[in-house]
DNA sequence: GGGTTAATGCAAACATTGTTGCGTTAGACT
DNA sequence: AGTCTAACGCAACAATGTTTGCATTAACCC
């Protein structure tokens, strides 16, 4: 299927170049598909990046299950944070990162979409709100996809939910 | 000074179109240089904006003096905040994203050091580390610029600080 | 001043990227 | 099967972006 080989090429240039050096005659030649079918797909190549960042970070996949807000958040980030742990995924990011702002572009409104619906399914705990989730949870991990991806392993999840919530 | 025009027109233009579509011959139209001087300089849009971010983002400003950890934190949070409320300073920042994880380029590094060294100057607090301000003060705003620019507002620094030592 | 070096402008070749019209294929529906 | 439509490939073309060699300027250092 030629989309699936597109989405494909764009991951794997992304991540090898960043998204600001990748061109559409490159991705169609990866993919092995005419440049022309992907310019009448998506025009240019920051929408088409930005479009693919989207599809992948939103897979239908269900969210943890339960009771015990700290328990579902910790899962939660901990499956964020291997997701990204993936340097495609990372880079694909990062190209989301420089078309948010523009137009309606944010690759990441549906984790905010997630979190709301953890912190209201779950038993209510005083003082944890979506905003705050977001800012110590997400946030952390987000930045440091984004800037240090080293610093990212498994015990940061346990570590970010713990701050929060003492 | 040629310098100064680029600079000026880049973060025009990233602010106007997003860093992914500011090419090197616009910048050097809207800066009224030849744009073999830009190629020569960086070599490619990429490097360019990016040297452009960090150089932005790095002006040799003074920190907040004092003793007082949580006085220092808010008012160095606030400069930030108010420095990234600029749409130009967000858009570059998003420029800065895109190219981050790519070699060398962290256009936010010198943030992370100026935290350590408040928190090196400080009286210290129990339970206060860089790391921690990384996390919870740094990244919830950075996020925030980057992804819903909108929630900047003037209470962000104290709640996040208060956040961090409650 | 004379000499050296680095930065810049200019113009021409060059390479890459983006667009368009048209023919072909593939799938869906009747 | 026949027809319709959407997606795709192809090739020619147009527009843009990039490189190069050379001349000019400006700053710096004897």
């Amino acid at each position: 299927m030629v989309l699936s080989a597109i989405k494909t090429a764009v991951e794997e240039l992304v991540a090898e170049r960043g998204s600001e050096r990748v061109t559409i005659p490159m991705v169609a030649e990866r993919a092995g598909v005419n440049p022309t079918s992907v310019y009448r797909r998506w025009g240019d190549a920051s929408t088409m990046i930005n479009d693919i960042a989207t599809y992948r970070l939103d897979p239908g996949r269900p969210l943890p299950k339960g009771d015990d807000l700290r328990t579902l958040l910790t899962e939660w980030a901990d499956e964020i944070i291997r997701h990204y742990s993936d340097p495609v995924h990372a880079a694909i990011l990062r190209g989301g990162a420089a078309s948010a702002g523009q137009s309606q572009s944010d690759c990441l409104r549906n984790r905010r979409a997630e979190a709301g619906m953890l912190v209201q399914q779950a038993a209510p705990v005083p003082g944890i709100t979506v905003e705050r989730v977001i800012d110590h949870i997400v946030a952390p991990i987000v930045y440091r996809v984004i800037f240090i991806p080293d610093s990212l392993d498994e015990t940061l999840a346990p570590r970010l939910v713990a701050e929060l919530f003492d």
